[in-house]
DNA sequence: CTAATATCAGGACAACTGATATAT
DNA sequence: CATATATCAGTTTTCCTGATATTA
């Protein structure tokens, strides 16, 4: 089954990015966006090791987001190294507004392809997987 | 969900690679032997189609399966043009051993974390999203 | 001749490591 | 001075596109 699921994550990644078209954001924005909606803003450093990553492969993934206009970056007052980040208003308007899920092609496929049980189903396996890679 | 669902792909990707020890399989050589396994040889381009890639992209695939010594090719004597992939004794018997599963990181946590009802549950999440995958 | 297979060469992307400047 | 943040530069991996040789 981990096999299984190892193949299944390869062809995943390359279909997301074979049908991304401009205004998909790539799995690791999406992870950035919605832990900054869940825990609010937060440094590139504290994003980087949520996620598992360097900070200097957060960079780039943060200067997309700003130059989308989702985030927005504002010196800490009370630390001059940081910058703290934290989702703009029109990223959460986009969001209330499900013109990000419309746009997303996997969330199409998924409302297409399975019934909601079906759905449901898949959500409680990515609870589970979450708690695996949160460690 | 979906975006759930692209966060948690981008972090066990990463977590796959940082954990991978000699040995490990990538997501596309396990989907490759997978694939052997389950409908038998078959040649590069038609592996390629199947997995969704070039067949540019899945040579240096085959190239590390034939140097672990899990596939070889042997050519088609009915088309002069192809070489047929097939998995080795050598493979088949590591398998059929456990080896492989004892050696793969994604398999120790699955054991490790998730109750077996748990297991079922991620397992069968992953037949449905590989119905999206595969068209 | 056209179509399919394989392969060579170069490029894009997302992550990595290492080193450096700056602020606490 | 020691620590933490951010960033610059170069490397690796995995896929891609384009072009070419060979065979059916």
């Amino acid at each position: 089954m981990a096999q299984d699921l190892r193949a299944l994550l390869g062809k995943l990644k390359r279909r997301l990015r074979d049908q991304a078209h401009v205004g998909d954001l790539t799995p690791t924005q999406v992870s950035v966006l919605l832990r900054l909606e869940k825990d609010g803003a937060a440094t590139a450093s504290t994003l980087a090791r949520a996620e598992g990553m360097r900070p200097q492969s957060i960079a780039p993934v943060i200067a997309a987001l700003e130059s989308a206009g989702l985030v927005s970056g504002a010196p800490d007052p009370a630390d001059g190294r940081q910058t703290l980040l934290s989702l703009t208003d029109a990223c959460r308007k986009w969001v209330d507004e499900g013109r990000a899920a419309r746009q997303d092609w996997l969330t199409r496929m998924l409302q297409a392809r399975l019934s909601p049980q079906e759905q449901g189903e898949v959500g409680r396996a990515v609870e589970l997987l979450k708690r695996l890679v949160d460690d």
